[in-house]
RNA sequence: GGCCCGUUGGUGAAGCGGUUCAACACACCAGCCUUUCACGCUGGCAUGCAGGGGUUCGAAUCCCCUACGGGUCACCA
């Protein structure tokens, strides 16, 4: 039999990175084994459902590349693939159970079911559904029903036997009826439930798998007593750990400490297999020969996924080595599609179209320009929106001298580099890398100082920071003009 | 609180009873390279695998207890 395994998530919003990462491994694991992968839309709640996250999220997933075999976009066989579409196959069920006395209708209302909740929880009990509507006679139910009473369905967890299955994670599960409530699987709208939606879904579309969260492991039993209760076979489960905060706590959609949702790394400018790539490692390794190595393609993650290389435990979310995976990508990548890449920043930056124009650069040359900033900085971008803060550098009118700056610029030295270099370049007809190097080399004859001491006064004074890329480059692309000026100005200081 | 799950360094993790078992990576620190900077390279960074008991000739690796952390207890998914 061949393997079938879902993502399958509510539309409320986008698409966040532990809902990424469980649709990554659906995917690996499909493709590894050469199964199907599915999309499908869990909109049961019609309340919290948002109109355009569908959309959001196929349009996340596509970035990614985690393109699944049947889905609600591209349909297939087993459609359709949304919950709310598939109201008619959830009935039939949903009666036989009834019917079964499997489950039966609950009248309780809300503000009675929350003020027993309160109650129990007074006593130190557990909260729990008690059953009384499980113990209506026919005639009662029979006059609620006819007095349209609003009613819920609820399935009838009876018995005592333990419910276990086999996880593929953590091995034999086990848990005890009696600790299972009589759960609601049909609201009073009519609509199924999530807990029963999933199960007969699952059970139609003939899914094998199910991979998905650890915060489900505690839902399983009663998927588990849904599909014995419907006669249908029981898929294998594989809960992966929670993606937590740096305080080890699960992600809140909320929590704004942390960057979780895919569109916000997509408008970073990271790459969509480094993003792939990064969520892979949280909670799986490859064992065997790629032990020591960190960088895959998603193509390569196919290749060596496998469930029983998932941890138990939750990891932490580090942005920092998220940061470091993508910059990997970046300096591994051709200039040309970096180039591409850093286009729609750079169209959009004000300061950068007012340099080119500054520097009257158009067209070819202006691609030139762009050409040579871009390779300047190709190995200090973490995410392609980098290139706008790395540019400030010479796109910046008014350098702005840090306290690493200021400190070179106090060594006694100071004047005379300057003083030479400057005359040196006034000079200098053909302002160019080449010849700036050269230029640099004569004042290091002249003035007898090399090494640091010449080049920090140069570049502290040219850009305000003791940090940055190739000094001949720098000066080269600071233009002459802004060089010389800000020369100036701190020879004023300096006097001063 | 009940029920479940988990616990190797700041972080991701390797390790699945015994020839370096405490890899590798991020971060951090130091050095090298570079007449500067960055990239890169090299090295340092857990005397101990939450703690305590067992089992065993031998345990991070098996068992038990405790502690701590997390998840879940809806007519949400």
């Amino acid at each position: 039999m061949t393997v079938r395994v879902r993502f399958a998530p509510s539309p409320t919003g986008h698409l966040h990175i532990g809902g990424a990462r469980t649709a990554l491994f659906n995917y690996l694991f499909a493709k590894r084994l050469g199964g199907s992968y599915i999309l499908r839309i869990e909109d049961t709640d019609t309340s919290r459902n948002k109109a355009d996250a569908e959309e959001k999220l196929i349009r996340a997933f596509q970035w990614l590349g985690l393109t699944w075999d049947e889905g609600p976009d591209i349909g297939g066989k087993y459609g359709p693939y949304r919950s709310m579409e598939r109201l008619d196959s959830y009935q039939p069920f949903l009666d036989k159970l009834v019917a079964e006395e499997k489950a039966y209708p609950c009248f309780c209302t809300k503000e009675e079911l929350e003020a027993e909740r309160e109650a129990a929880q007074k006593n130190g009990q557990t909260p729990r559904y008690s059953g009384k509507c499980r113990h209506l006679t026919a005639e009662e139910r029979q006059s609620k029903m006819t007095g349209n009473i609003p009613h819920t369905i609820r399935f009838a967890v009876t018995g005592n036997r333990e419910i276990g299955f086999q996880d593929h994670i953590r091995g034999n599960m086990s848990f005890q009826r009696s600790d299972i409530e009589d759960f609601v699987i049909c609201k009073s709208d009519g609509i199924p439930t999530y807990h029963f939606a999933v199960t007969i879904d699952d059970a139609l579309m003939d899914i094998t798998h199910v991979i998905r969260g650890e915060e489900h492991l505690s839902n399983t039993p009663k998927h588990v007593l849904l599909f014995e209760a419907i006669g249908q076979p029981v898929p294998e489960f594989a809960h992966i750990p929670l993606i937590l905060n740096e305080n080890g706590k699960k992600l809140s959609k909320r929590d704004e400490t942390i960057l979780q949702f895919i569109e916000q790394y997509h408008d970073l400018g990271y790459l969509p297999d480094a993003v792939n790539n990064y969520l892979a490692l949280l909670g799986w390794s490859p064992g065997g020969e790629y032990i020591e190595e960190e960088i895959f393609s998603l193509d390569k993650l196919v290749e060596l996924f496998s469930l029983d290389r998932i941890n138990k435990a939750g990891a932490i979310f580090n942005q920092d080595k998220l940061a470091w995976v993508n910059s990997q990508y970046i300096k591994a990548m051709g200039l040309d599609e970096l180039i591409k890449l850093t286009k729609p920043y750079l169209e959009k930056n004000n300061d950068y179209q007012a340099y080119l124009k500054q520097n009257e650069l158009h067209g070819e040359e202006a691609g030139e320009r762009t050409r040579e900033l871009v390779a300047l900085f190709q190995t200090g971008m973490n995410q392609i929106s980098d290139i706008n803060t790395l540019i400030q550098l010479f796109t910046i009118e008014e350098a702005t001298y840090d306290d690493e700056a200021n400190e070179v610029l106090t060594q006694e030295q100071v004047p005379v580099v300057l003083a030479a270099f400057s005359k040196k370049i006034e000079q200098l007809t053909d302002y160019a890398p080449a010849e700036i190097k050269k230029t640099l080399k004569a004042v290091q004859k002249e003035t007898g100082f090399k090494g640091k001491q010449l080049f920090m006064p140069i570049r502290a004074t040219a850009t305000g920071q003791v940090h940055g890329p190739d000094l001949n480059q720098t000066l080269y692309l600071l233009g002459k003009e802004k060089v010389l000026e800000r020369i100036e100005n701190v020879q004023k200081q300096v006097v001063s």
